[in-house]
DNA sequence: TATTCTTGATTGACTGATCAATCAATAAAA
DNA sequence: TTTTATTGATTGATCAGTCAATCAAGAATA
C-alpha cells in the first residue's frame, strides 16, 4: 500500500480546520472549500473521506462533544465530594477549551443547524442529558430529588444562558464571573431549602 | 396615482412572511423567492421594496424586536410594585407570542447572524440592555446595588438559556415551569440577601 | 363623458456568482 | 502492478440581484 494511514491524520485536520472556519466566521455558511484550504488539502479530498458536507458538519459536532465529555471526565475524576462534582460540571463548560471564541461560535451554529437535521438534535440532547445527570445526582446527595432536580434544571439553562451572551458581547465578561454566578445559584438554592447544617460552604 | 400605499402594507407581509419562513425552516437559509412567495409577491418586489436581503432580515428582526417591547411596555403598564414589575418581566418573555415556536426558532437564528453581522448584534444589545435595566431598577428597591445587579445577570442568562432549550426540545417544557423557575431564582435570592422582611411573598 | 398621461405596483426573465458534488487523471508507495 | 492519496476541472443546481416591460388607478385634458 502507499502513503498508508492518511485517513485519520487528514479526517483530523478537516475537523479542526471545520471548528476554526466556522468559528472565525461565526456561521455553518462555510464553503467545503474553505474548511478544505484550512486543512491544507483540496475540496475533493474533503468530500473523498466523509462523503458530504452534512457528514464533516455531524463529525466536526461529535469531536466537539466527545472533547467536552472527555474534559468533563477529568474534571470529575479529581472530585470526591458532590459539592466538588458540581463545581467542576460547572467549571469544566467555562473552561478555556470550552469558552473560547471559536468553540462557542461553532457551538451556537449547531444549535441553529439543530433545528434542521434531526442527528444534531438527537446529539445535543445527549450532551444536554450527560450534563443534567451529573448535576441532578451530584444535587441529591446535598438535598431533596425534587430540589435537586429544579436546581439541575434551572443550572444548565444558566449555563447555556451564558454562553449565548459571551458569544454576544464585545467585550465578554470573565469565565470566572460566570462560574461565580452560577455557584452562587446553586449555593443559595440549597441553603435556602436545607437552611440547617453546613449550607453556606456547600459549594 | 395608481393603486397607491402599497408599500406599508407589502413590508408588512413581506416581514410577517420572513418570520414565519425562517421559523418553519429554522434557519437564516432561507431564500427570497420563499419568503416573497410566502407573501403572496413575487422575489422582485421584495428587491424593490427593501433594496436586498440584509435589509428585509435587519427590518424583519427590528420588528421582533419592536414587538417584544411593546409587549413588556403593556406587561410593565399595570405593575405598580417592584416585585409586580419583576414578574412582568420575567412574564414577557415567556408570553405566547414570544413563545411560539416560530419566533424563538427567528430569534436564535439572529444570535447566529450577530456573529457576522454588527447592525445585528448592536441591536441584540439594546434588547438586552432594556431588559437588564428593567430587571436591575424593579430590584434595586428589593435589595442592595449590587445584589440587585447580580439578580438581574443571572436572570437574563436563565431567560436566555430556556429560550434556547426550548428551542431544541421537542416535547417542549411549559412555559409556566420556565417562568416558574426564574421565578423562584428571583424569590430565593432576594430572601438570602434580605432574610428579615415579606421576603418569601417578595413575588 | 371620453381620452390620453402619469406613475406607483408588480413581475418574468435573465445574469453572474457561488457551491456541493463528481470524475477522470496523476502520483506514489508497496 | 495494484492500491491508496490527491487534485484540477467540470457539472448542475441554487440564489441574490437587475431590468425592461406590463398593469392599473387616478389626474389632466378635450
Amino acid at each position: 500500500m502507499p502513503k498508508v494511514g492518511m485517513e485519520p491524520l487528514r479526517k483530523r485536520a478537516l475537523i479542526d480546520a471545520a471548528i476554526r472556519t466556522i468559528g472565525e466566521r461565526g456561521s455553518l455558511d462555510v464553503t467545503v472549500a474553505q474548511i478544505a484550504q484550512e486543512a491544507g488539502v483540496s475540496a475533493a479530498l474533503a468530500h473523498h473521506y466523509f462523503g458530504g458536507k452534512e457528514q464533516l458538519i455531524l463529525a466536526t459536532m461529535r469531536h466537539l462533544l466527545n472533547e467536552l465529555g472527555l474534559d468533563l471526565l477529568g474534571a470529575l475524576h479529581g472530585a470526591r465530594t458532590p459539592a466538588a462534582r458540581i463545581a467542576a460540571v460547572i467549571a469544566v463548560n467555562f473552561s478555556a477549551a470550552q469558552f473560547a471564541p471559536q468553540t462557542i461560535a461553532a457551538w451556537l451554529t449547531f444549535y441553529v443547524h439543530a433545528q434542521q437535521s434531526e442527528e444534531t438534535r438527537r446529539l445535543l440532547r445527549v450532551y444536554a442529558r450527560r450534563m443534567h445527570s451529573n448535576l441532578a445526582y451530584a444535587l441529591q446527595q446535598l438535598t431533596d430529588r425534587e430540589t435537586a432536580l429544579q436546581i439541575a434544571e434551572g443550572t444548565g439553562a444558566m449555563i447555556d444562558g451564558l454562553y449565548i451572551r459571551h458569544a454576544l458581547r464585545n467585550g465578554a465578561p470573565e469565565a470566572a464571573n460566570a462560574i461565580a454566578l452560577v455557584e452562587d445559584y446553586v449555593t443559595t438554592k440549597l441553603a435556602a431549602a436545607k437552611p440547617s447544617e453546613r449550607s453556606r460552604d456547600a459549594l
